[in-house]
DNA sequence: AGCACGCCGACT
DNA sequence: GTCGGCGTGCTC
């Protein structure tokens, strides 16, 4: 009897791959790619195969026959396993880690009646529905040609599509999907979106336009047997759109002829925690490796994709208008804060605004992104502050529950009646949250239906659905909410929006902040307006308060003017040598003392010798401690990513030879620093 | 990362 | 006397 030698990867930190026996000749054969249950320690436990050999150098003792293969489940694709490969390298995680976590779950189990019984259900259902194809609008001149340009490309071809709020960027999409759909038979379209829950309008949007074609979604939110289904249905290629988030970046999809990413600048795009991959650069790797055209839109790109525009890396596709005819972008308006001084947070004007929309029986939405009542409570008398006893942050006071929450640790104390230190009973709240807003708005307009809609008002499953739905059938005068009602989500009716506290990111020690509050408040205002201007002539307001009204970032914003202040903010990261310009890794440590984690940086700084590789100094994170853990941080830096590529991966084998009883963990092209 | 093995403290 | 704390070491 021949046996061969399966090389398999393992969902674990060590960076090898584990050697295991295979009947081959006489039992199933063995291929890459293929998923196999093998012993592992004392766990049986599945892996990846990404080799097969004749001979190892594991002595015989210690090789282990594996148990089984996953043979009805077709073989991951010698492109999916170069792209899990590639993201292992790029992100220095290895293989196992990167490649098996984004399977589903009933993939990785013993036994497998799930995925025999997912094969069953896919194989018995065909068509996903029929009917008629719901009517493809008619496009303006910009968008036709857009979509012709997406639709009609055969080659990596890396599209910015560029356009403001409202301009129609989603038919842009469906249309050029259309084109394509029609044109290949097999073709598979992978279309990811920030979060899926702010987007239900596009799922629907996709099945009423393509009745004949499975669609298969791939978020967080799916029950393990919807996970599997849907996985399958893409992996089988019988699935041709497959809407996702950042995990879908990571699903097969053997006739990939398509990506397109909406709202490419947005945040979510980046895994913060485990493998901190970027869905946005993988995706373009992707298409790259492929060979295939990827879409990426926003209103306000990120300076990367920004970057790669100008200097003519991506094609860029420009949409001016708003697509409904005669909406109109919103005017934006500064109210100076120094002059007309707020009470209970809101201006005069921002008052007098309201009441007129309350008057015309119409909608405003008040943006403030910071939730609980007030950030910290403080007493009068001896100075205490509400710290939080394991991190370096405020608890959060939070009125309708008598709490303090820190939001870090999710540590809660019931509102003390008096100062800790002095026993003072005056304990003041400092600054304002969604609830004290809200709480000021009931005063001033006793008859308004006020709605918040935070992270706390929509903490049970569908709340916040409820939430949206109520102010969509018109049974809210005044939305107060987080970064939460800022996206997705068109409001009629909406034709008021305030922002109430904006400045704190003007002066960020992060660089990234203006870039980020200038998206951010352009896709708030972006939900005012969105319908036709209303029966009395009215154009939609955007009111932002502020102390610094001749600041340059808001003069983009009442200009609408993403181009001019992009271009200044590339060219300040130019001078200061920053991303794009630059290429950035972080080592962070964590400890139960500062010092220690401290320490371990130093020691790891003194292996980081390597020509084009600057190395800072090791220094505590800004939010230093949480949960009784002391972090801290080295921030590496090259303008050649390959040279940056090359050293950290000569420089972690080093690390992880240490063995240090230090956490540490790396993350490369890290967005906070 | 898991998980087992292993050697020291307060409980039925 | 044992349940369990987490240090150390291994996983083909």
């Amino acid at each position: 009897m021949t046996s061969c030698i399966l090389k398999i990867a393992l969902d674990t930190p060590l960076n090898v791959f584990f050697d295991y026996n295979w009947p081959c000749a006489d039992s199933t054969p063995a291929q890459i790619g293929q998923l196999a249950l093998v012993p592992f320690g004392s766990r049986e436990v599945v892996g990846l195969i990404v080799g097969i050999a004749e001979t190892t150098d594991v002595p015989p003792d210690k090789l282990k026959d594996a148990l089984a293969l996953r043979s009805q489940l077709a073989p991951l694709s010698a492109q999916w396993l170069a792209l899990a490969g590639f993201a292992a390298d790029y992100y220095q995680r290895p293989l196992g880690e990167v490649a098996l976590p984004g399977l589903p779950k009933n993939l990785r189990v013993l036994t497998t009646v799930a995925l025999d019984r997912a094969i069953k259900k896919l194989d018995k259902q065909n068509a996903a529905h029929d009917g008629a194809p719901s009517d493809m609008p008619a496009l303006n001149p910009a968008q036709q040609e857009a979509a012709d340009a997406i639709g009609g490309a055969q080659d990596f071809a890396p599209t910015l599509l560029y356009g403001v709020t409202g301009s129609g960027k989603t038919e842009v999409y469906l249309q050029a999907c259309a084109q394509l759909l029609a044109r290949e038979a097999e073709a598979q379209i992978l279309i990811l979106v920030p979060e899926i829950n702010l987007t239900p309008q596009l799922e629907g949007n996709i099945r009423a336009r393509f009745p004949g074609v499975m669609l298969a979604t791939l978020h967080s939110s799916l029950s393990e047997g919807e996970r599997m289904l849907h996985w399958l249905a893409a992996h089988q290629g019988k699935a041709r759109i497959v809407l996702g988030t950042r995990l879908a970046i990571l699903a097969s999809l053997p006739q990939l002829k398509l990506i397109v990413i909406d709202e490419e600048h947005d945040p979510s795009y980046k895994q913060q925690e485990g493998l901190r991959y970027s869905a946005r650069d993988l995706a373009v790797w992707r298409a790259w490796q492929l060979g295939i055209p990827i879409v990426l839109g926003s209103a306000t790109p990120s300076l990367e994709s920004w970057h790669h525009a100008q200097s003519g890396r991506y094609r860029k596709l420009e949409l001016r208008e708003r697509a409904v005819k005669d909406a109109v972008l919103p005017r934006v308006k500064l109210l100076d804060m120094e002059r007309d001084k707020p009470k209970d947070g809101l201006t005069s004007h921002l008052i007098a605004a309201l009441k007129l929309r309350m008057e015309r029986g119409e909608q405003s939405l008040l943006f403030l992104n910071r939730r609980g009542y007030a950030p910290v409570i403080c007493c009068e008398a001896c100075g205490w502050i509400s710290n939080c006893t394991r991190c370096t942050s405020f608890m959060v006071l939070h009125k309708p529950e008598h709490r303090l929450r820190c939001h870090h640790c999710s540590l809660e104390l019931r509102i003390p009646r008096h100062c800790p230190d002095c026993g003072n009973v005056d304990l003041q709240p400092l600054g304002r949250g969604t609830q004290r807003v809200e709480e000021g708005l009931q005063q001033l307009f006793p008859e308004a239906r006020i709605l918040r809609i935070d992270a706390d008002s929509t903490r049970k499953k569908g709340s916040a659905q409820e939430a949206f739905d109520s102010v969509h059938r018109g049974e809210v005068d005044i939305l107060i909410g987080t970064q939460m009602v800022a996206k997705g989500h068109d409001f009629k009716k909406l034709t008021l929006v305030g922002i109430l506290n904006p400045d704190t990111a003007l002066f960020s020690q992060d660089y990234r902040a203006s870039e980020r509050l200038f998206a951010q408040l352009m896709q708030v205002a972006g939900r005012a307006g969105r319908a036709a201007r209303t029966e009395g002539g009215s154009v939609s307001e955007v009111l932002i308060q502020t102390r610094y009204p001749t600041h340059a970032l808001y003069a983009a914003v009442v200009g609408h003017d993403y181009d001019q202040f992009a271009g200044s903010l590339l060219e300040e990261r130019r001078q200061a040598l920053l991303p794009p310009y630059l290429f950035q890794a972080l080592l962070r440590a964590e400890a139960p003392k500062l010092a220690a984690a401290i320490e371990f940086l130093e020691l790891a700084k003194s292996y980081a010798d390597y020509p084009g590789i600057t190395v800072n100094d090791p220094i505590p994170m800004s939010m230093t401690r949480v949960y009784n853990v002391d972090r801290a941080q080295l921030l590496l830096e090259s303008s050649s990513r390959p040279a940056m590529q090359a050293f950290l991966k000569e420089w972690l084998a080093t690390l992880r030879e240490l063995k240090s009883r230090v956490k540490w963990s790396l993350e490369v092209d890290p967005l906070d620093i």
